[in-house]
This record gives C-alpha cells, structure tokens and sequence, in this order.
DNA sequence: AAGGAAATGGAATAAATATTCCAAAATAGT
DNA sequence: ACTATTTTGGAATATTTATTCCATTTCCTT
C-alpha cells in the first residue's frame, strides 16, 4: 500500500438518513476512541448543527482530534462538511408550543390551566419514551397472534377501561370480530372464549383480579394471550405469549393515558390491516 | 454626552420569547438598514442557530457590520452572545426522541412499527396544539359549573366513551359524586339528573345523537352544561353554558385521544380539588 | 518478548468567523 | 445651503474554531 489513505474510502452520506445508516454499520469493531464517538454522535445527532467541535469532542470525552478523524471515517472531508449536512436539514422543534406551555404553568400552582399544563407535558413526555422503548419484535408478533384469531376477545378494567373500550371501538370500525370484557352486572363471559381466539389483556398497578383471571383462563384452554401492561413484572407476564409494556409518565397521582392509547390504536389499524 | 453607548441600554434576552418580544417592539422606527436586518430576523429566526454572520447579512442584503450594529441594539454584547441563546434553547426537553421515531418509521411502511410511529407524532402533534389553543377562560369557568354541581353526569359514547369513562375513574378516584351515562342495554337515565347537578357531556363529529338530547334536557331543565367537543360549530354549542373545544391530529382515518383526555384528567382533578 | 502496525493526544497551523473602527455618505434641523 | 448628527460600508483586526502532523503509546502478531 503505498497510500495513507483512512481505513474507508467510501462517499460522503448526503442525507441525514444515510447518516444515521453508515454510523449504524460502521459501529462495529471501531477501536475505543473511536467508538465513543460513534455512540456519543448517535445519542446526539440532534445536536451536531449547532455544536462545535470541541463541544462536541468534549461531550465525548475524545480529543479533538479523534472526532475529527470520525468525520472522516464516515466519509467527510472533515468535520465542517459533516455540519453542514445538519445545518441544511435543521428544523427546529421549537415551536411556539414551548412558550405556551410555559404561559399555561404560570397560570398559578393548582389553577386548572397549570394543570392542563402538566398533564399535556407528561403526555407528551410519555409519548417521547414510548417511541424510544417501544419492542418492534413484540409488537409485530402481537399483531401477527391477533391477526390470525378468528374473534378478538379484549379485557380491560379500572384505568385500564377507556383503552379497552377504544380498542373496541377502532376494531369495530375496522371490522374486526371483537368482543369487550366489561365486567357489566358482574356477567362473567369467559366462555365466549373459543378455540381460534385470541385474547388482549389490559392491566396496570395495581392489577386488577379479573384480567388475569380470564388471561390464566385462557392461557390454560390453549388460546394466545397478548398482555399490554406496565412492567415486565406484571402477573400478565406470565401467561401471556406476547407482552407490550408502556410507561406512563405520571403528574400527581394520576397517569395519563396517551403513550398506552398510542400503543392500543397501533395494535387495532395494524391488526385491521393485516385482516384486510 | 461623554459615552458612545449605543441607543439602548437594555440587557440582553434571556429567552426566545422574550427576545421575539424585544424585536417587536423595536421594530418602529429604525433606520433602513436596521429595519432590514429586523425583518429578516424576525422572519428567519430559526436559522439563528446554524448561521454566521456572513449569511445572515447576505440574507438581509446588508454587510455583516450592520447584522452585527443590530444584535447589539438588541442588547446583546455581539452576534455570538445572540446565537446562544438559541443553540441552547435548542437543547433542552429532547433527548434522542427524534432519531427513534425515525427508526419506527423506517421500518417499513405499513409496518406496526411505522404505524405506532405516525400515531405517537400525531399525538404529540394534538397536545402541543392543545397547548396553543386551550381557552384558560372556559377552562376555569368549567371548573367552577362542576365543582358547585351535586352530582357530575358524564356522557360521552362511540369515540367519546373512552373519554367518558375515563372521567368517571377520575372523579370516582378523587370522591366526586359522579354518573356516567353509558347507555347499556338502551336504558336511559335522564331523570337522574336532579336539580343542583351539572352535565359534562362529550361528543365529537359525527356528533351522537343521544348526547345532544342529554345536553338539550339538562338544558330544558335548567341545569348548567359543560361541553367537551371539537369545534365551535358542534351542536352542543347552543345548549352548553361553557364549552371546552380540542382539535386531535388525525392519521389515517383514525385519531387519537391524547389531548382530548388531557383536557378531561384536568377537569376532573381540578373539580377534585375544588370541591376538598 | 520483540517488532510492526494501528491508534492516540496534543501542540502547531490554517481557515473561518466575529468584531471593531473610522472615513464617507446620508439625513435632519436650522 | 450649511452644519451637526446619525447611519453606513468595508477594510483591518481579534478571536474562535477546524484541521493537520507527528512523537508517543497501545495493541496485536509471532
């Protein structure tokens, strides 16, 4: 070899989504400083538009210079190239969302526009964390077990209720058999349950009785258990063959439901869809 | 006059609000140049973070002295002190939320994981525009009808249940004496409704018949409504004494619940506190 | 353990960017 | 129309920021 050339000779990425792949197959086997730059850069792409060097070589804990060789490695003449293609991409997620919010909170402590404030802020942050948290597998088996049963059977009691209810609002719209587990007059449903079914059970802490009475039911006649819950510890975990869990961001003693009713739409378009 | 200060003497904007207030009352009067570099700021603000100089002035068609003449009228000690202030206000509030959506997304069109994505943005997108809107007027006169009522009726049915029975969680929770109408087995309860109690009722378009007639005989009987609803034109406009309206983002055909229920968990705990 | 290759850190340099300054032009007041 | 004042443009300078280079260290191979 009669050149020094850097170990890739590869083109420049020219959008941010080539970015975010060539980082993703360079990852491996990347020697140690190195790969503290490609982690740190992953975690904080968002910030490369407006960050300097030694800004960003510091959040890194790598010399200035090693981050600069990571810009070269991925491709770019240097690090002044690789920003650029941040700076023209660069939107801002500042809208005037922020402001108000803070207009709403200044309202005074416990005055109800302060407390709108809060909860949309903690359903928000509660949607932000499913999109991080969200197990793609889990939930494309979820879709997969719902979609070849012959009657979806949807339990869902407490706070759990509004999203049992939307479920089966959407997968009537979708048309999709359904049946809702609503514990009305105490009726107890559970041999609705037939071989072919699936069953969606909903529960969070404190869980409740019944759902995991008709999941262990059902668990035990053979039929597929898909658990939407809180905490891989939740009792459903054990009995179900697919479990999506959601954490809620709370405000006071009370959750929102937004990253759960995200989850529960996603479930019932997917599953509509897949039924065709 | 000993001192070449220039015209103003006020510190520096602390934040993006307070620094579009700024602009705005500085706009009058200032000379051409100036106003130039005002009005391309103000309609270019975002790009303040991830631009020099140079290009700012080029965008403004002033020389970058001029640029430079006006950050410090803003108060600002210089252009970099005033970039600061928006690579930093940049920063907070996001982690890497972002980089995953776009994960979920990539994975494929029409995958449950692209789907979860789109109804996660769309409720992200319904809560911040809640933020914006939400009238702290009706708001807080809606607190005060359901705080001196007796009993809170609740109806809300096909979208709207899960809202409803939210609600009756809620106020069940916090020891609100409360009745949720869920028309089971077509049976109805509008002579529950007794003098001194108020109706919160919730309905979204296509409006349900059975909550405009509720709302219409609370009406009749002279007992305040509170309505809940998207639009201004909605039916039980004309029969609500205060009425709360949400817009949520759609995908598909289907939407999302997220801020509709982050008004109604507002409701129900301020009109918890309220009543002690 | 020795030798060679790869990786590293930091000092030196180059480039870019921001900032100041002042002579010239424009404007307003009389 | 003249003068005092403000405004302007751009060249000169200061500062920050990016980039290179190479002596030193670390890691691997045998």
């Amino acid at each position: 070899m009669d050149d020094t050339a850097l170990p890739l000779g590869q083109p420049a990425p020219t959008s941010v989504e080539e970015f975010r792949h060539r980082l993703i197959l360079m990852t491996e086997a990347l020697p140690r400083r190195l790969r503290q730059c490609a982690d740190y850069i992953a975690a904080n792409t968002d910030r490369i538009a407006v960050s300097t060097v030694a800004e960003l070589s510091a959040g890194a804990d790598v010399p200035p210079s090693a981050l600069m060789r990571f810009c070269q490695m991925l491709g770019f003449s240097g690090f002044s190239e690789m920003q650029k293609l941040f700076r023209d991409a660069y939107a801002p997620g500042w809208p005037d969302y922020t402001t108000r919010l803070r207009n709403l909170k200044d309202a005074g402590t416990g005055s109800p526009a302060a407390l709108l404030g809060e909860f949309i802020e903690a359903g928000r942050l509660s949607l932000e964390a499913l999109a991080e948290t969200a197990d793609q597998v889990a939930l494309a088996r979820s879709v997969q077990i719902l979609s070849k049963a012959e009657t979806v059977h949807v339990i869902g009691l407490r706070r759990a209720f509004p999203v049992a209810t939307y479920l089966a609002y959407v997968f009537e719209k979708m048309a999709v058999p359904a049946m809702l587990h609503d514990g009305v007059g105490k009726l107890d449903h559970r041999f609705a349950l037939r071989s072919g079914d699936a069953l969606l059970a909903i529960t969070f802490a404190p869980y409740s009785e019944e759902t995991i009475a008709l999941a262990q039911d059902a668990r035990n006649r053979g039929l597929p258990v898909v658990a939407l819950t809180d905490h891989l510890t939740s009792p459903l975990v054990r009995v179900s063959d697919s479990i999506l869990t959601v954490t809620e961001v709370d405000f006071g003693a009370f959750r929102s439901l937004s990253a759960t009713i995200a989850m529960a739409i996603t479930l019932a378009v997917a599953v509509g869809s897949a039924r065709t």
